[in-house]
DNA sequence: TTCAAAATGACAATATATTGTCAATATGAG
DNA sequence: CTCATATTGACAATATATTGTCATTTTGAA
């Protein structure tokens, strides 16, 4: 097999581990790995992002961001704040609960993290983050720019 | 960032990617990106496999592959034959026409790979495809044997 | 300023995948 | 052989995500 045919597979079902492993982690705390991750963009940040702007971040479609976002609003864990320069793209803010609910997912994922860490020699771990910065790169252009179709 | 959040956003994005320029190529075909995973695990192999095998194989759900293979069977491109040594496990064999088009499939994919592998550094890409075997090994023991939930 | 192009939110259709459940069949330890 | 355990196929509920469309608003170039 073609190495790239392998390093796609790879990817598939590292992409469902991680899912399943974050999903099982967070459940304690009613969310899920979409939902961290659209929080946790907003959380992270220093500016206030509108959810189109945290799709294009994470390289999702502007839609299932949209809802996510939509569903962490009516979990109580963000708010759609008025925009001033701009009336019609509100912006997404995470509530007290949602920087909270944020705060201890993390906690919760360090030890999986750390955990993982444990078991693989770091440098390698460097390495095979610089090669997937590439290739996302190189797939992102081949993909073409999303025009929204 | 931890290193690991950063490697498996890396993963959720390259998984959306191939799966995005997957099914734009295969579209043609009429067949996804999913549908061509399960019909290549089944075309490639020796043996003829079942259903809960291929979905081990690929690291999925036994549901998942199940729904994927009875719509291949749907679309003409593979059989259920009956398992002489297990009459309620079945065998999922393509047909001429599903081996035809996952030949079709291959093509199209391989000038996609090699299009990209003549974009990076072979020795980076190999060296990344050895931290992902080793990371789907700890994610695999982390998530827990899968007991069919 | 004007107006075509882009961005935004909302909605729908479809595909993919997990989890859970159930009944039927198969397997293996004793 | 017997019976507890595992496997299999089927079905349902839910979550996630893409694509497509539409009306509205915003932006930017002529």
């Amino acid at each position: 097999m073609d190495k790239i045919s392998e390093f796609s597979l790879q990817v598939f079902e590292l992409n469902g581990l991680f899912i399943g492993i974050g999903d099982a982690a967070l459940k304690p705390l009613g969310i899920t790995s979409a939902k961290w991750q659209v929080l946790g963009t907003a959380s992270m940040g220093k500016a206030q992002l509108s959810v189109p702007h945290i799709a294009k971040l994470i390289g999702q479609s502007r839609q299932a961001t949209q809802k996510t976002a939509n569903d962490l609003v009516r979990l109580g864990l963000a708010e759609f704040h008025e925009n001033e320069f701009h009336k019609k793209s509100k912006l997404f803010v995470p509530t007290q609960k949602g920087l909270d609910t944020h705060k201890l997912a993390l906690e919760i994922w360090m030890k999986i993290s750390n955990s993982i860490i444990s078991q693989i020699a770091p440098d390698e771990l460097l390495r095979a983050i610089k090669i997937n910065d590439e290739l996302i790169g190189i797939l992102r252009k081949i993909n073409g720019g999303n025009h929204d179709k």
